[in-house]
DNA sequence: TTGTAGGCGTTATCAC
DNA sequence: GTGATAACGCCTACAA
């Protein structure tokens, strides 16, 4: 069923179905009467490919993430989406799953589809496709994940900021060994660790500022394989001789909920032996005892600032420049409290 | 940049630009390298909408939702949208919002965009656009709401007998005054609400078939406004007085999560007495004490089923009607114990 | 080995 | 008011 068939039906031309179709002024209101009827009759409805090759629009937004089981990304994705979908445009979502290869492919595929904006979390270091889609003119938002030396819109957290705050925080609590749980390094070196690095120079430079060495402190890298375990596995040293660290700063709140459950069955209690803070402020914490204190990422914020820089672009028919910065609030609760000499000693 | 383009750019006409691009035989070999090598300078990529209208392949697969903020909505994408970017299609994701009004305009989309098949969590009782959808010949799954006279593929779960073996056993352990917390009914009067239906008509069926009067058992609504109280609000009635019920089976795990709290704050301890189970078995449990006795909902193996019979569907050219029911398991955990009538005496 | 013409289903711009 | 006709960018078939 096709414009055609329907202009044949009716014993018209094309050209007035297509009248009928869009409310257009000039045509007689029996013959938009009789189209209307037919339209409905048979179900007709315009085919998307061929009106948008003739008009020239998409009304579509691409939006590329590693994964929506985070729920931070999903609260994301949904407010993009509705925000989008009544300017009138259809929000195309796309999971890279971490796999640069897979990112490469679904940035392709938005060139391909002609996408009018192109919002993403970007995880391959050297982004070829995402180039190709910038020179092709695509308005275009990096989200939370920075990437040198691209021409475009930028909605990012300061998170070396954060961290070097809540590091001082936890120094300013008497503490003076403390080790940083970092992020899977296996993955931050084949991708795009922005984030990683930047939460890792913050707790150093805090450090280094509060005159105390950097080196000093204790830093281990924590492998998403942990999350299985029952016990600390590798990372039972960290916590244990003369030189134990009295307070831990995580890369992000999923790591330090898992220490938190794992230091419980070693028998190191939170926060009295070992202080603790997180990153993210996830929703799964309000049911954690102690309390975590931790950094709250602001996602809501991060949505309507990309949607904005997008719109704007979108709007202005040019490329967004613009770099937004968000700041991440200490939220201080249980888990991290004052330096006590006495609980040190077992 | 067009096919065009590129063909005037290299002497050469539009024909052996195909060609070139599809590594088709019957083109001399230097033609080609310089037709690649302009396609790469350019970065010239065929345009989807011309390529779909030619080839009348769209590749396309629609999944319409009412979220993904739900875990397990979450997931389900996650697994279909692998599966068939592996077989070459692009997942096209629309959520609904509980709303029929957005359910509606979001199949007409994807009609419009020709999609090559449909899954749907359907949230509209006067499926209009759906009827459309079929009546255009695209595949189409229901998933886990069912809707009928709809002769289409359907993915479900035996939501009745799952519920009505988890009252047995909660009938087995001693009780004999049970309260039943049903989903919201405002919704569920307004929007397709097998689900809810489904799982009180088990629970019903049990009682019933125990010897005991369903109308003595206690029923009660609860409103997601609720969520946001600190105690039990218009349900405090419900687990007091002489004939307050020593068990409680909940629509799904949140209510019961939820239940639990203000239970605690109440001072009525769970399980001892009044006992609990929940339904879906999320993730989020896992931290919960006492841990919730629940029955398992099947999602991995519904999104499986779903991606079976549409692919079927898709491959044969024909509407899949197979009808899927899978099996909700009981998860015994703590929080339903056995009656006790000392306990019941405050 | 290459070029040309027609079609996919729309919209837009002319005449009549 | 209405009907032809030329785009939009690609693919396919047939002709050269």
């Amino acid at each position: 069923m096709t414009i055609n068939d329907i202009a044949r039906i009716c014993g018209v031309s094309k050209g007035t179905v297509n009248r009928a179709l869009h409310d257009k002024p000039g045509i007689n209101k029996e013959t938009k009467e009789k189209i209307v009827a037919a339209v409905r009759e048979y179900g007709f409805r315009p085919d998307y490919r061929a009106k948008s090759l003739a008009t020239g629009k998409t009304l579509t937004i691409g939006l590329l993430l590693p994964n929506i089981e985070n729920q931070s990304f999903a609260m994301i994705s949904t407010m993009i989406e509705r925000e989008f979908w009544e300017r009138g445009y259809f929000l195309n979502l796309a999971l890279s799953n971490d796999d640069a290869a897979k990112e490469e492919r679904y940035l392709e595929l938005f060139i391909d589809r002609r996408v009018d904006g192109l919002v993403i979390f970007p995880v391959n270091r050297e982004p070829r496709s995402l180039q190709s889609a910038i020179a092709a003119g695509i308005p275009t938002v990096l989200m939370l994940n920075d990437l040198p030396g691209l021409e475009v819109g930028a909605v990012l957290v300061e998170e070396r900021k954060a961290v070097a705050a809540m590091t001082r925080y936890v120094l300013s609590l008497g503490h003076e060994r403390i080790a940083y749980l970092d992020g899977f390094r296996r993955y931050t070196e084949r991708y795009n660790d922005y984030i990683n690095r930047e939460r890792f120079a913050g707790f150093s430079e805090a450090v280094a500022s509060a005159g105390l060495d950097p080196g000093a402190m204790r830093t281990a890298e924590f492998d998403p394989a942990y999350y299985g375990r029952d016990d600390l596995g590798p990372l039972s040293g960290l916590f244990s001789g003369k030189e134990a660290p009295s307070a831990a700063v995580c890369f992000h709140d999923r790591i330090a909920v898992w220490l938190l459950s794992r230091l419980e069955t070693s028998g190191i209690k939170v926060p009295e032996r070992l202080s603790l803070t997180g990153f993210d402020d996830i929703e799964e914490l309000q049911s954690i005892k102690p309390a975590l204190t931790t950094l709250r990422n602001p996602f809501r914020r991060v949505a309507q600032e990309v949607i904005r820089l997008l719109v704007e672009g979108i709007e202005a028919g040019e490329q967004p420049r613009k770099r937004v910065f968000l700041e991440a609030e200490p939220v201080i609760r249980e888990s991290c409290q004052a330096f006590c000499s006495t609980s040190q000693q077992p």
